[in-house]
DNA sequence: TAAATTTGACCGGTC
DNA sequence: GGACCGGTCAAATTT
């Protein structure tokens, strides 16, 4: 559900620690599928999951080559480069998956363009799996001999694999913001990666091994029985955490099941959801939400890898629609030997902000499959609790008349409906501005009907209208801004829900909000916001005071922390 | 028998 | 206003 509602119900993510240490470092490059600036709209891990695929069993290899990744999954994938290293450079990089940089598996010895030729080197693809076996059985070839220390979380695998998550994050965190010794932390990256995937393929391949029959193959690989047992058991956490599955549905426009996970840990609010193809590879995982727990200890990966980070991050760049710019959300979970780092979407968004010239466009027509990463955005935020808040308001405004539209923009209606729990029904409202990202819902509280709930999500992009019928009602109105993406109505429509102001209703009184409707004992604490409204997830959060009418300054001192 | 998974129903948002 | 869709719930089923 994307409503602003639900949004507000997720105070409860932890506060990660929060820390500067890594984000000088960063800049973000959205890499969104269709963002020609990432590898001509590849996303990373697939590029990854290639080149990984080079000391992979060619059983694995069956095309698509981009395995285990099928095909380009429809969700972007994001990762953040260091200053000083343009896209080209990275793509260039030892890291990356291009072909010419191809390098031997730390095991095999093979190279990957024999993955893509499993058939004529199957002879060969038993040894590898032989010695890969014997590799997984200790994991012992970890080329680093220092621990890998957690600095922060640099970029999402949305589309990866869940085994791949981990050790995709470890590299990521030494290319992220190491000096000198890149070219060894990348080589033992890579042999992480390639251990990891290794157990992800075989799980994949464990999983599907009555489905999968062409060529033969599948008889042989079955032949491997210590191999599947073992990864069975990954099976249940393939990315460090553990979750249960809540729902499976088949989503239109794609063949796949999509399943719904929930983190088992108690009041972790993280989801994902997990896209497989018919033969069993996972196309696409989507996370929601920021784990407020460290990732449980498994003994799994503990056996003779001292050295191995119990780990995990996610980095998910978010959509910021409203101001058409992107986010990134991080998330790092480390055990308690590791410094945790969380750095909020600001963070990075400042300095993101600024290596995107231009932004990204808004997408009006955002599918639905965005929402979890708009949600999640609104979640990242206020788990972090270091960053600004951008949930969307919620401002009850008492009133007897008030012309829920005139608040000087111009909207269209595309829905209307009867909620759950309240008998009014909620209209729903567009800008009708071309391109402008900004929606709204309006619906009268079901205890007081003179009580208005307006419900903004975005900002507007573009100026006030001239005004209408007597052209009075865009006087006054400050300039869009950067301001919060919701905002909220005022009957004398001097409010601009782009910057807003402290909302008085036309009878001079105040409005009140939920919290104050649902808990008097939390007194009229709208003061933590200058314009009164109602920011339901961190009501005086001051950052979200800060949002609100301090935000320019804000961000720049964000920005001067960061960039 | 408890835990995990499956699956149909329900709900909110959008067209 | 109704249909459609994705996400979630929760009872039933399986492990």
């Amino acid at each position: 559900m994307a409503s602003s509602t639900e949004s507000l119900e997720t105070s409860g993510n932890s506060h990660q620690p929060f820390s500067f240490a890594t984000s000088p470092f960063m800049s973000s490059l959205s890499s969104d599928h269709n963002d020609p600036r990432i590898s001509s709209g590849r996303a990373f891990s697939d590029r990854v999951g290639e080149r990984v695929g080079a000391g992979v069993p060619k059983f694995k290899s069956l095309p698509p080559p981009s395995l285990p990744i099928s095909p380009p999954a429809p969700s972007p994938s994001y990762f953040a480069i260091p200053p000083g290293l343009s896209p080209a450079e990275l793509l260039d990089s030892p890291v990356l998956l291009s072909s010419s940089n191809l390098l031997p598996s730390p095991t095999t010895g093979t190279f990957p363009i024999q993955s893509f030729n499993w058939k004529a080197n199957f002879s060969n693809y038993q040894q590898s799996i032989k010695e890969e076996q014997k590799s997984y059985s200790n994991f012992s070839f970890q080329p680093q001999p220092k621990s890998i220390h957690v600095q922060s979380s640099m970029f999402q695998t949305s589309s990866a694999a869940p085994s791949m998550e981990e050790p995709l994050k470890g590299q990521q965190q030494r290319w992220n913001y190491q000096e000198p010794s890149k070219q060894s932390d990348f080589s033992a990256a890579k042999s992480n990666i390639k251990a990891e995937y290794i157990t992800s393929n075989l799980v994949n391949s464990a999983e599907i091994s009555n489905s999968q029959t062409s060529n033969g193959f599948q008889t042989d690989f079955n032949q491997v029985p210590p191999v599947h047992q073992s990864y069975r058991e990954q099976r249940r956490s393939e990315d460090g955490y553990n979750w249960r599955k809540y729902g499976q549905k088949q989503v239109k426009g794609s063949e796949n099941p999509r399943s719904y996970y929930k983190c088992t840990f108690p009041s972790c609010p993280t989801k994902k959801k997990v896209e497989r193809s018919l033969d069993g590879q996972i196309t696409e995982i989507v996370y929601k939400g920021t784990h407020n727990h460290p990732k449980p200890q498994s003994t799994r990966r503990n056996s003779g890898s001292s050295a191995q980070p119990v780990q995990a991050a996610v980095t998910s760049e978010l959509s910021d629609h409203s101001a058409g710019r992107s986010l990134i959300q991080m998330e790092s979970v480390t055990t308690p030997d590791n410094s945790s780092v969380s750095l909020g979407d600001d963070d990075i968004d400042q300095c993101s902000q600024r290596s995107k010239s231009g932004g990204d466009e808004f997408d009006e027509d955002e599918p639905d499959a965005k929402r979890w990463k708009r949600e999640s955005e609104n979640e990242g935020l206020s788990a972090g609790g270091s960053r600004t808040v951008r949930e969307p308001r919620v401002v009850v405004q008492t009133t007897s008349d008030i012309d829920i539209l005139d608040d000087g923009y111009r909207w269209r209606k595309y829905g209307q409906k009867v909620v759950k729990g309240n008998p009014n029904p909620r209209s729903y409202y567009k800008c009708t501005y071309v391109g402008c990202p900004v929606r709204k819902h309006v619906e009268r509280a079901s205890h007081d009907l003179r009580a208005v709930i307006t419900t903004y999500e975005g900002k507007h992009n573009h100026d006030v209208p001239a005004a209408r019928g007597s052209g009075s009602q865009a006087v006054n109105r400050p300039p869009p801004a950067p301001a919060p993406e919701t905002t909220v109505i005022k009957p004398s429509a001097t409010t601009n829900p782009g910057y807003p102001q402290r909302l008085q209703s036309s009878d001079g009184q105040t409005p009140f909000t939920l919290e104050m409707l649902q808990s008097p004992a939390a007194g009229y604490g709208y003061g933590a916001f200058s314009d009164g409204s109602y920011l339901p997830q961190a009501p005086m959060d001051e950052n979200a005071f800060g949002k609100t009418k301090e935000e320019p300054r804000d961000d720049l001192f964000l920005e001067q922390l960061l960039c």
